[in-house]
DNA sequence: ACAAAAGTGTTGACTGTACACCCATGT
DNA sequence: ACATGGGTGTACAGTCAACACTTTTGT
């Protein structure tokens, strides 16, 4: 019965970078150009190498698939993954990283062979069955663990460029939550809590309207008071 | 470059068992009986077995720690920890869960020949270093974990019998929050809160005081509204 | 002038906290 | 009677959603 581990193990570390691109809520998909699933939509990542701790790993598949230092880009360890039979090619057990990309200028600089793309995730979400493995519930797990963050933390200003203004960080918010929020009251509740945003002096107008404030990110990474999300849905 | 994995990585769980006993705050913990770290505290876990899920060995531990079945006690996972450098017998990543158990009848039916006890947890958070490989750190993030659980789920619930009182409800909140909370608005929250809790006919008398109502579990997992810790702190 | 987006003021409903007070029991 | 813990009433302060209204730009 004491059984050891005869079996060989293997450890890999799957990325969910989430973003928001063109006022869509996307995900990084690479497609997977061997078998198993050949073809099929896949969340990047890999198998950790010896001596390399976890979060390095992580780090490291990040900067191959967006060319992003793990320093730029902070990831959070959102859950482990191993059912028995979840990979084909024998027992693998995946560790997941969340990370929250704003919109970055290359596209993407894949160095897989595979093609990386922004995705939108909604379709997603509500047809799963479209990804390899058991990464359907992976991406339904670390959205889920990204619309709770936008409430209590500050991570929302990660979707942001360096300068963003309230009306682009609301999207933010309204893209991820799918829902609407009132401008007057968002803007209130964001100006005023503690070290979320830092205003400068410049200014970005529009085609038309009055031009908005620029704000930077704030150095506080818990929100107080959080943003909690019970206002009209979309 | 590409370096597979040629050294053996195996797969740890383990567990952080948290409960209230003699109005204290306690973790189960083990002596263990090996090198290494021989003679010193440490979470209860083990090694995953052959084609067996990662659930499915928590589940299996926890039963041979404390004789309860994974069903009667919830088992949350809440992180993987895997520094090159964290076990001295070679690469092990662990895979850690947190359960909260009550007050149980039995101290505790360890099969492991190390003895196994329920210690408070404040002094071990105070002073770190006493507990064997990287469980200092696990136990931090574990209890940190378990605090903020109480404000948004009915998991406190967990730390009591079948059925309970509104006092020891809120013993359990200040003895993990390790805070003092109004026993009169403390009442009407957690009475008001949906599904919290059932009210039952059955009353408890004291030595002294007025005899307390008896509640049992509701239904509900989250915690509508949430109960935030700001009060005043002990 | 008008449209459009940013931002402010105000109001009424609700929530949380503090604390006075009453209830039910053992000694 | 009195100590002790359970439980209710209430008032004040703060917060939030809703929305009228003002500001600042481009056309």
């Amino acid at each position: 019965m004491s059984d050891r581990s005869h079996e060989t193990l293997r450890l890999a570390v799957d990325l969910v970078i989430l973003t928001v691109r063109k006022r869509t809520f996307r995900v990084l998909l690479i497609a997977r150009g061997n078998e198993p699933f050949q073809g099929r939509l896949a969340l990047p990542g890999g198998f950790l190498r010896t001596g390399e701790s976890i979060e390095a790993a992580a780090a490291r598949e990040l900067e191959e698939e967006t060319g992003l230092k793990g320093d730029e880009l902070p990831l959070q360890q959102i859950g482990t993954y191993g059912d028995p039979d979840r990979d084909p090619r024998g027992r693998v057990v995946s560790v997941t990283y969340l990370a929250i990309a704003p919109n970055l200028p290359t596209p993407v600089a894949g160095s897989d062979a595979a093609d990386a793309r922004w995705r939108p995730v909604a379709p997603l979400l509500e047809k799963p069955g479209q990804l390899a493995f058991d990464h359907d519930r992976i991406l339904a797990d670390a959205v889920e663990e990204a619309r709770r963050r936008l409430e209590y933390t500050t991570l929302a200003t990660r979707f942001c460029a360096d300068t963003f203004t309230i009306g682009e960080l609301r999207d933010v918010y309204e893209l991820v939550w799918g829902m609407r929020l009132d401008p007057r009251n968002f803007n209130r509740k964001v100006t005023k809590a503690d070290g979320f945003l830092v205003q400068t002096d410049a200014k970005r107008a529009h085609e038309t309207g009055r031009p908005a404030a620029l704000y930077r990110r704030g150095p506080a990474e818990k929100l107080h008071p959080a943003m909690l999300r019970n206002g009209s849905e979309e």
